[in-house]
RNA sequence: GCCCGGAUGGUGGAAUUGGUAGACACACGGGACUUAAAAUCCCGAGGACCCGGAAGGGUCCGUGCCGGUUCGAGUCCGGCUCCGGGCACCA
């Protein structure tokens, strides 16, 4: 053993045993029970730096523990490889996007092994592989037969920058999640995964999901947006045939619609508008909300603009006529594209009758001290015919049967949540396994075809549209049907298909018979632990929720949810700032390796703070961790031969007082750094509490006189520190460990178990209160009882002072902590 | 506007069920070692005030703000302020 700590060739040699010992390498074994840790895989973008680290630490802290735990862990990791960056890495330096991939792929798994992540790298897998994506094309065919994957015309959100569509969750302030450029309005064909026909049981699924953050429980329910209300017809006065369809989460409020609404882009306008004058007029309209939805879609308190139509509609509750608008605050993609508007109980409503000059009819009961405009609490119902005297619950019910019976209309569920477009208009995807032939129309290809290989020989220029059009080769194909001329699809499918079901792959990711050897996945999934950001809430997480769903239909998978528990990890901040390599403050890896060690790398990351809060970079925090673990192994030098030498067995009995609390103090650490790891992922205290461990060590060896009996204890002491230490800093745990004489690694070794007897202390310190405040302390042993504790606490000096002869009026006492007598004044 | 979080020393953070607030670490100050520095080791430390020659001892205040419950509140309840995040004419 050297006397100074190198990491560097501690690292080298650790990592090389790992390799060649296939230590992390795992199969399905009945006999063990399994974990499945997985953190969130990277896009191949270049390099890793001290940002990413965190999120691969955490996860071999896990990974690591459950081993020694006596799991059987799968551990794996590959490449979300399809995507943008990429084509653009292709236009800007002309590199194929597959050679630009390819290379970064290598690069940062040689990072990965050098920070010494304990992957089991035979299931690495890169979703830009043909071998991968086949299997996501046949389910494609699958989804197309049952209806779950549909071709339509929509409007959809245009990043010009990017040059393709975004699916809704892709949108962030009406941005681009990528480039951050403005997204406009397109009318295009696309696909579509019918993410909708799954929107209550993803929602229902949430409340199962006690393994979730509940943020990330908040932002999907929210964004499923389950609204419960009615749908019911407007009669249109003088248009026998025309109904207006509303959709409304307030039917108690119908008698208080005083008008209505449709969207500007509602077909029934064009019929209701006959008139040349008028359709004129509803043509500027109709050209202002259009020019004006560019501009003012992010202003705060957006004015309501609306055209009055000529034709009039019927208020089915009250019989009365009433007039019609249409207007921008309406918008044709959700509910029916029209509303009944009910201005004495909803604020957007009050705000355009206002302006226009609308009736305004209450007809719920306002409080006293009620002051406001809309009022959209509860309270009894009035001006409501045969509702009146109901709650809004009840009015709501009574409503609903009313319109029921009437055949005017029923109860109705309506989504925020819309089907996922998946088409892509770009090169480095997964291309759409479709044909569309003259005769037949659109063929799916056939599956002994699969998989449609994405053509490697194609020019990027970047200059609009996907070079896969221009790609006669791969264009110009038979009909899978009829076998005459055809087109294939270019379009290919959005990467976060890809990342929907990754994590089944490795289950067995080289099965050639299909997308995930059926037992495989049984004996694997679910994941019990996924690890990763919190930008992915909606994204990845609804998306993969919803793959896995639609995969166990398909009869592919077992499981309802892919992802027992989640671990949403804060960032890595430096400087104000995300550590990313647009804002120029990452701390490279390498840097950090070559000065101090992966182990210290991530040992500050680890011990900075709680995962889930984000962590601010401190170059001061990495030479503290760096100083702890250069502590640790000069104390593991210094004491080497006489541990070596010294009996592992003694009898903590026999020990001196001070002894036996060290001993004590040993067995509760194991205790707080299981729990803190298990149950909690509190790192950040595991490791302080071992770090105090080691200082109580480094203590008690400066007493010369119990030097003969001390050292079996602190031989357990430093056995145990470094045999817990061994899941955050795997390279230096296993270096110390060999050199206090134990072959073959720390990896095989079982987590270190306390005894509950030597978690019992024979002295207790109770805190003796006065009136609630800390007036003494006491110590006492463990047996006496608690009269005799009481009247203890009573007689000591400082209490007594504290007390002066006032009359005690009661003592609480809680046994083993603390005493708090009270007395008046 | 609605829905989630959060606020604790100079700093990152502890305090898991209401029971000694500030563990552990960073930065800082003092000391030892050294010709000197670095490294290392030891000691100190929430704030204000008081007693004492000193070592030391004591009192009060203190977990964003105001109030409540309780013998006792960083922790529970009500009302705010500020910060972060998500959604946002979603009927």
């Amino acid at each position: 053993m050297e006397d100074r700590y190198r990491a560097k060739a501690i690292e080298d040699k650790w990592q090389r045993i790992w390799e060649e010992n296939r230590t992390f390498q795992v199969t399905e074994n009945p006999g063990k029970p399994k974990y499945y840790v997985l953190e969130m895989f990277p896009y191949p973008s270049g390099r890793i730096h001290m940002g990413h680290v965190r999120v691969y630490a955490i996860g071999d802290v896990i990974a690591r523990f459950r081993r020694m735990k006596g799991y059987n862990v799968l551990h794996p990791m590959g490449w979300d490889a399809f995507g943008l960056p990429a084509e653009n890495a292709a236009i800007e330096r002309g590199i194929h996007p597959a050679k630009w991939t390819t290379e970064n792929i290598v690069y940062m798994r040689d990072q990965l092994k050098k920070m010494g992540i304990s992957y089991d790298w035979d299931r690495e897998i890169a979703t830009c592989d043909p071998e991968y994506y086949r299997w996501e094309q046949l389910v494609f065919i699958r989804m197309l037969e049952r209806g779950l994957a549909y071709r339509k015309r929509s409007t959809v959100n245009w990043c010009p920058s990017c040059q393709t569509v975004l699916a809704n969750e892709q949108v962030e302030g009406g941005r681009c999640w990528r480039c951050e450029s403005e997204v406009s309005k397109r009318d295009i064909d696309g696909w579509f995964f019918k993410i909708t026909a799954y929107a209550d049981e993803l929602l229902d699924g949430c409340d199962r999901l006690t393994g979730w953050p509940e943020r990330v429980i908040a932002m999907q329910k929210n964004w499923i947006g389950r609204s419960e209300g009615a749908e019911f017809d407007l009669p249109v006065v003088g248009y026998p045939d025309l109904k207006i369809r509303v959709f409304t989460t307030r039917p108690d409020t119908g008698f208080g619609m005083t008008y209505a609404v449709l969207a500007p882009e509602h077909p029934l306008v064009d019929q209701l508008v006959t008139e040349p004058s008028e359709q004129a007029e509803v043509e500027r309209f109709r050209a202002e909300v259009l020019k004006q939805s560019e501009q003012e879609r992010v202003a705060e308190d957006r004015p309501k603009h609306g055209l009055r139509l000529s034709a009039r509609v019927i208020n089915p509750f009250s019989g009365r006529e009433i007039p019609l608008f249409i207007a921008d605050y309406v918008l044709m993609i959700y509910g029916t594209g029209a509303i009944m508007a009910v201005p004495g109980e909803d604020q957007r409503d009050w705000d355009f009758a206002k302006t226009h000059e609308l009736d305004i009819i209450e007809t719920v009961n306002r409080p006293a001290e009620w002051s406001g405009e809309a009022f959209t609490g509860d309270g009894i119902k009035i001006n409501s015919g045969f509702l009146n005297g109901l709650t809004v619950a009840g009015a709501k019910r009574r409503a609903i049967d009313w319109l029921v019976e009437r055949g005017l209309g029923e109860a109705r569920v309506n989504y925020r949540l819309r089907d996922w477009g998946i088409s892509r208009q770009r090169y480095w995807g997964a291309p759409i396994p479709v044909i569309y032939c003259n005769a037949c129309g659109m063929v799916p290809e056939r599956e002994e075809n699969l998989p449609v290989v994405l053509p490697h020989d194609v020019q990027i220029s970047g200059k609009g549209g996907s070079p896969l059009t221009t790609h006669a080769a791969f264009v110009s194909a038979a009909c899978p049907r009829c076998g005459g001329p055809a087109r294939r699809e270019t379009d290919t499918m959005d990467t976060f298909v890809e990342s929907s079901w990754y994590f089944l792959r490795y289950c067995s990711p080289r099965f050639e018979g299909g997308i995930v050897e059926r037992d495989a996945a049984v004996y694997w999934m679910p994941v019990d632990q996924y690890i990763g950001g919190i930008e992915h809430a909606v994204l990845h997480l609804l998306y993969a929720r919803f793959y896995t769903k639609v995969l166990r239909d398909l009869g592919l998978v077992k499981v309802d949810e892919p992802f027992n528990a989640l671990l949403s990890q804060g960032m890595v901040v430096k400087d104000g700032a995300k550590m990313s390599k647009s804002k120029g403050n990452v701390v490279s890896d390498d840097v950090i390796r070559d000065k101090y060690g992966a182990d210290t790398g991530r040992l500050f990351e680890l011990f900075a703070g709680p995962p889930e809060k984000d962590l601010e970079w401190s170059d001061q925090g990495v030479e503290g961790a760096y100083r702890f673990l250069t502590r640790l192994w000069r104390f593991t030098f210094q004491h080497r031969e006489a541990l070596i030498a010294a009996r592992s067995d003694f009898s903590p009995n026999d020990l001196p007082g001070d002894l036996r609390n060290l001993y004590r103090l040993i067995h509760r650490t194991i205790k707080k750094v299981t729990e803190d790891i298990e149950s909690r992922f509190h790192f950040n205290t595991a490791i302080a509490a071992i770090m105090e461990l080691l200082n109580a060590l480094s203590a008690s060896v400066q007493d010369e006189s119990k030097r003969e009996i001390g050292t079996p204890v602190i031989k357990a002491g430093l056995e145990t520190i470094i045999t817990m230490l061994y899941p955050f800093v795997p390279h230096i745990a296993s270096e110390l460990w060999e050199s206090l004489d134990h072959r073959g690694g720390l990896d095989a070794v079982t987590w270190p178990q306390y005894s509950e007897a030597a978690l019992e202390e024979e002295q207790l310190l109770i805190v003796v209160q006065v009136n609630g405040k800390v007036r003494g302390k006491i110590t006492v042993s463990a047996d006496v009882d608690q009269t005799r504790i009481e009247s203890e606490a009573l007689q000591d000096q400082k209490v007594r002072s504290f007390l002066d002869g006032k009359k005690v009026q009661k003592v609480i006492h809680v046994p083993r902590r603390l005493v708090n007598i009270v007395v008046e004044g």
